[in-house]
DNA sequence: GCCAACGTTGGC
DNA sequence: GCCAACGTTGGC
């Protein structure tokens, strides 16, 4: 089993969100970064374990746990002109982006803030506070996903 | 709204 | 293959 952080803004998702939607599942469409698709298309499998993380808003930080349910499959954004995730040059034949279903598992019992993960001298190295990350889902390890979960 | 940092695009 | 221009991310 492995571990992930995912990045979500509330206002788009948040993990209330999560936990309110139908078996607290829902598809992590809108990926259009290649690195993080390759995350999820080629390493992800279901049962991993996801540091659930809130961008873009007054208090970013990681607020709760989610796991793979489901193994990645194509993001159907990406093929309806409608969306904001709309991409022409992917179509049904030629899937670019990729997606899996994650489902809720808890709640934080605070939000751990995005100052005291770069404060933590053991999360030196961490993917999520390197200087200029920008993406969207990335690989946590054993030992950094304890150092997070024992910060709550 | 600003800006640093990075990814992508496209001309050559 | 290089690199400048542009778009996006995301903290502040």
């Amino acid at each position: 089993m492995k571990y992930w952080l995912m990045k979500s803004e509330p206002s788009e998702l948040s993990i209330d969100d999560l936990k309110a939607r139908p078996r607290g599942t829902a598809p992590w469409d809108g990926v259009r970064n290649y690195q993080a698709r390759n995350y999820m298309r080629d390493d992800m499998k279901k049962g991993d374990q996801i540091l659930f993380y809130h961008s873009s808003c007054p208090e970013p930080g990681v607020v709760g746990i989610a796991q793979v349910v489901r193994e990645a499959y194509p993001d159907p954004t990406a093929f309806d002109p409608k969306s904001h995730y709309y991409d022409p040059k992917s179509s049904p034949d030629k899937v670019q982006w990729m997606m899996v279903d994650v489902k809720f598992v808890r709640k934080l019992k605070r939000v751990i803030g995005l100052q005291e993960l770069k404060a933590e001298r053991k999360l030196d190295g961490f993917a999520l506070t390197r200087r200029g990350n920008r993406l969207s889902v990335m690989p946590v390890t054993k030992q950094q996903w304890d150092t997070v979960v024992g910060m709550e």
